[in-house]
DNA sequence: GTAGACATGTAACCAGTTACATGATTTC
DNA sequence: GAAATCATGTAACTGGTTACATGTCTAC
């Protein structure tokens, strides 16, 4: 999971791993946030397994300030270190490779086997743009399935538990249900869009 | 949070492990499910706690159907064996104990230091008859709070990426927000008709 | 000279999962 | 006697978390 997000933000941009946080609170910030303790090490993994790579530096699209003149010594130091702009210890920039395009892309299509949860399904939607447009197809159509059978699971354990539900689980249990039918018939939009699109190009 | 909802069904009735997960599954099930890998740890943990013991057997709210006659030298066995009714190996029921309904308690008040979540509220919920109104309104105050917090979260990370995003992320955000605004709502008429109980009564 | 942002990393822990092992009993 | 269901449990793994350790550079 924070492997796939990851690498989608690095295919956009070469970037650091303090920025690549960021970037994580802020791009999928409300559905989730990473820490660095897990961060650092699934850059180290990705590193290893040959996805990323690290750069030198001046990756950002920011425009590097002028921090002013320096002796040329401590600009070669500074150069030497990584260090592009202002702020901080040596920064390491990574970049996707070749391999790591081909780990995203099976990321994404991948059938999540831990459960096709909502983290990783808003997560693959946010990089949708990035798979052929049938496999997108197929993405909406396994998240409709999915919450229909949320939904058929949910009014037959009302069935089942009927009498034994108090005021406060029967709310529970009304919202959620309307929540997943809006959830379904705002998938089903992003479908008739998708097919739209399909026929008008 | 497993032994939350494992304490507040066996406050209702005693249950042996293979039942309980059947009603976590049915009653918080489209919520989430649990596996028998997490439960029996859960249950040995809570056991060795002292928050629940095993009793003996003939706990079921359900009848026991009458099986035949039976031979005294098996019936012994069996009896011995803890099988009420039907089917398998020897059961294990447990009750709730004293320090298990104050456990109880204090993991329903407590305030989930692992994040606000939505699991764990939809949990908190289900058990919110047996908390008293006042912490009542302040759980879904708290609830509340974080979900306006999510909200102006995600505001402000649109409007720090505006033109970067694409459709399919517009249209999560779009969607995630309107979700969340419902939920605030749906919180909005729980709190009130909190209120409402409180000075009625 | 120190507070605070920038930057990377490790270690210990947590709450769960899957896969496996075991075994009794019933039903066909 | 094989398959299904009931029933309990362990071991290895997963995907994170918090807390801690370390260090640089900027701005006051």
């Amino acid at each position: 999971m924070l492997e796939l997000a990851i690498l989608g933000l690095l295919k956009e941009q070469e970037l650091h791993g303090y920025e690549l946080k960021k970037r994580l609170g802020e791009t999928l910030g409300p559905l989730s946030s990473v820490s660095f303790g897990s961060l650092y090490p699934a850059l180290n993994r990705l590193e290893a397994a040959g996805a990323v790579k690290a750069v030198e530096a001046n990756a950002g699209g920011a425009p590097v300030p002028m921090t002013g003149s320096l002796g040329g010594e401590l600009a070669a130091f500074r150069a030497r270190r990584a260090t592009t702009s202002r702020g901080g210890r040596a920064r390491k920039v990574y970049g996707i490779t070749e391999r790591g395009e081909r780990l995203f892309d099976e990321l994404l299509a991948a059938e999540s086997q831990g459960g096709e949860d909502d983290r990783s399904f808003n997560l693959k939607l946010a990089f949708a743009r990035h798979l052929p447009p049938e496999a997108r197809i197929g993405l909406f159509e396994r998240r409709r399935a999915h919450l229909v059978e949320r939904l058929a699971q949910a009014r037959t354990s009302v069935r089942a538990g009927r009498e034994r539900l108090d005021s406060y689980t029967r709310s529970l249990v009304e919202h959620s249900t309307e929540t997943t039918e809006r959830d379904i018939s705002w998938l089903d939009q992003l479908i008739a869009a998708e097919r739209q699109e399909d026929t008008t190009s």
